[in-house]
DNA sequence: ACCTGAACACCGTTCAAGT
DNA sequence: ACCTGAACACCGTTCAAGT
């Protein structure tokens, strides 16, 4: 049978979940899918770009609708979506942040141009709407990255989970860091367009 | 002569910077050093440590004094050190970014510190300075990874240099993402601690 | 059009043995 | 204490040749 795109990459997630990002090599995974090696390089260009692909695959539940909901619950519930989707996989955010480093990646320029629609919401114009939701961006991948290898380390160590129907602490992290950009971006929006107001 | 520490990273800073990331190799840097490979691992325990080793050198000019110059400005002058030193070695903001993420930077967490004592000044408590000063960090290294790539990648189409006395676009980026961050953090701080207010 | 086989030019890490 | 030599177990990528 013949080798399709996304098969390969189906089976590269699979690694990945399985075995972590170390072991997602092009070898490993030609082996897993007995193929040659040379054989992902007909549908590849070079593993960056397959990386890109899992990457996406990771990220089709990133994306949500978040039309009429103001942009203050528009940037909440997108970078939530977008953490909940990189935890999902062993490695994910590291991925998702390596991906969206080399440019590897579409779903993240489509998840930034939804932040941007709803910073212009805030009242940021034009490059500083694209700044905001970058920055966000930035914060979503550097503490996901962050939080999913202490995870990892602690894994080993199995500390007590502390699990209860309380908000963890790492959520309530996320939230202040997520809550210092969205209440800054109030300000801004404030600043250069007193109509909106402190509104939504 | 004998091999020492600081030799080595020196050597390997200077591959760095000649050469970039990638060809900055366990095997590659003892060739330039004039030893065999596995004498590194008497001084270093594995390459992640050596890299992190490299980072410390880099930003040894990223800490700056800012006592008694307000959270605003330390905040400001603290960023504003970390960006330049990693921007003024080739690939310098990917190495800190992945040292840091491996956990093998000391100096980035004296960065650290010194942002979350200035977000206590601005009115953060405990665990909220924490977050504060790991989301700058998440921000200054998010921002200048993406700058240098651009960079490095239309340094090859040589794209018209546009210099002048006049701040650069990326200068403006910068600062805008950090105002949000600083504009929420003052908010945060007026909310908790009512007596400080909007002062600074 | 799609894939194999084999090669090219490398990696990080370990470790017995030397000095 | 510090280093060599050599091995182990891999990498990503290319490309003539096959079907």
């Amino acid at each position: 049978m013949q080798l399709h795109k996304p098969d390969v990459v189906d089976a590269a997630a699979a690694i990945l979940d399985n075995y972590g990002i170390a072991d997602l090599t092009m070898r490993r995974l030609a082996r897993e899918l007995n193929v040659s090696p040379g054989a992902l390089y007909w549908h590849f260009a070079n593993k960056q770009e397959l990386l890109g692909a899992v990457a996406d695959r990771i990220l089709r539940s990133a994306v949500v609708d978040v039309t009429g909901l103001g942009w203050r619950r528009a940037i909440q519930d997108s970078c939530a979506a977008l953490r909940d989707a990189v935890l999902s996989h062993t490695d994910g955010a590291e991925l998702v942040s390596a991906s969206f480093a080399a440019g590897q990646s579409a779903t993240v320029v489509q998840i930034l141009d939804q932040l941007a629609a709803a910073a212009a919401e805030a009242g940021a114009h034009g490059d500083d709407a694209d700044s905001t939701a970058r920055t966000l961006i930035y914060y979503v991948l550097g503490f996901t990255v962050d939080e999913q290898s202490r995870r990892q380390w602690d894994a080993a160590g199995a500390l007590p989970d502390e699990q209860s129907v309380l908000m963890s602490d790492t959520d309530r992290q996320f939230a202040f860091g997520l809550s210092l950009l969205i209440d800054g971006l109030a300000v801004h929006g404030a600043a250069h367009d007193p109509a909106t107001g402190t509104a939504n």
